[in-house]
DNA sequence: TCTCTATAGATACGAATCGTATCTTGCTGT
DNA sequence: ACAGCAAGATACGATTCGTATCTATAGAGA
């Protein structure tokens, strides 16, 4: 019965290993998921696995990126406020397509080199992103000229991600109180230079 | 050999079990702690184990949870500046005794109850330990009378937890960064009022 | 001092997974 | 048509999991 179907070449096969892997993952949780079970479920073989994956959380994080489907759009909403929100909102909708056990599983098992890769690939996306959003902003009049840090202009995502990790799920009201009680505060006023009155 | 050995009850067990739970986790890494090897290494035998821990995951923390040796105490160093970088400085240190691969594999592994314990408990104490810090800086004129929501107040621990997650390691320079560039300015803002001022 | 009870500690177990090696056989580009 | 690459099957020893069973010992209470 196994004997009748017919080979598949990579394209075929890594599509049956990417539903194999995230049914698995719907299935059984991050923990659940193993090189057996998959290869079980995509009716291959644990080499084929090994030859494309050292790791589960490689395996998984690979599945995972398929359906990650359309990229984050920055939105021209009419204000700092709204762009931002609906970012977070956007990200917090690709992000709940999992519970947050499998993201911090996959984050316990990979290592530096994997973990960063896909750290930095997100990062320079969603720094492109805000980007486009506080120059808005500034042409709107909004913000002042002064330039914001690195660090600043990706917090709200940070603070999701935190949110995400540990938090059990992110709702509106989260989301308007990172931007509302943080963000929008905080870059108003590094924009115009005022808040680091005293030293330095 | 093993039965020259007399039998140990909870509190040496315990320390041999914790002990040995630390030396498995440095030398073989989270990922290589087992149940196996901890009760080897404890001169011990796993039913031991399993009756005290569900899993690694509590296994591990609870292991780490006795090194935690001193609270992180609030400072009075002179500005508010100072003193929140001495908190974040005292907490870094506190995780720098394991590798953030450690606090991965912990997190990844955890069931839901277990991580918010353990984050409700950390959280209620920084909470406090920033409550301090900022009631001083208000009592020294550094900041207005604006009352800061919690997710504020907090605000630099989450972004060091972030950092020691997903950052390689926390140095100097990053923790003034976010003392800089983010917590002082943002809670002067607040604190006095302004930053909120169309909305809502 | 003696008994009682909880549990330390040893051992063994079936099941599952790991990661790798080997072999055959079908697919695909040239 | 042919050569070579990789799919897929199978098997392997090693390891760990989680549990069950048995014993003997430490400490509490009488």
């Amino acid at each position: 019965m196994t004997k009748a179907r017919t080979r598949r070449r990579a394209d075929a096969l890594m599509e049956a290993i990417h539903t194999a892997t995230l049914l698995e993952l719907s299935d059984r949780g991050y923990t659940g998921v193993s090189f057996e079970g998959v290869a079980r479920r995509a009716q291959t073989s644990k080499p084929v696995l090994y030859r494309r994956y050292r790791n589960r959380a490689e395996m998984v994080l690979d599945a995972i990126g398929q359906t990650a489907a359309q990229q984050v759009v920055a939105p021209h909403k009419g204000s700092l406020r709204a762009d931002v929100m609906s970012v977070l909102e956007q990200v917090n909708q690709q992000f709940s397509r999992f519970d947050a056990e499998v993201y911090r599983g996959v984050i316990g098992e990979s290592d530096d080199s994997l973990l960063d890769d896909a750290l930095n690939a997100v990062g320079a996306l969603n720094s492109q992103t805000m980007g486009v959003i506080l120059e808005t902003a500034r042409a709107r009049g909004e913000l002042g000229q002064g330039q914001l840090p690195e660090r600043v202009v990706l917090l709200p995502l940070a603070l999701l991600r935190h949110e995400l990790l540990f938090g059990h799920s992110v709702d509106a009201r989260t989301i308007a109180d990172i931007v509302d009680q943080v963000y929008v505060p905080l870059v108003r006023t590094l924009s115009r230079g005022e808040g680091s009155g005293d030293r330095l």
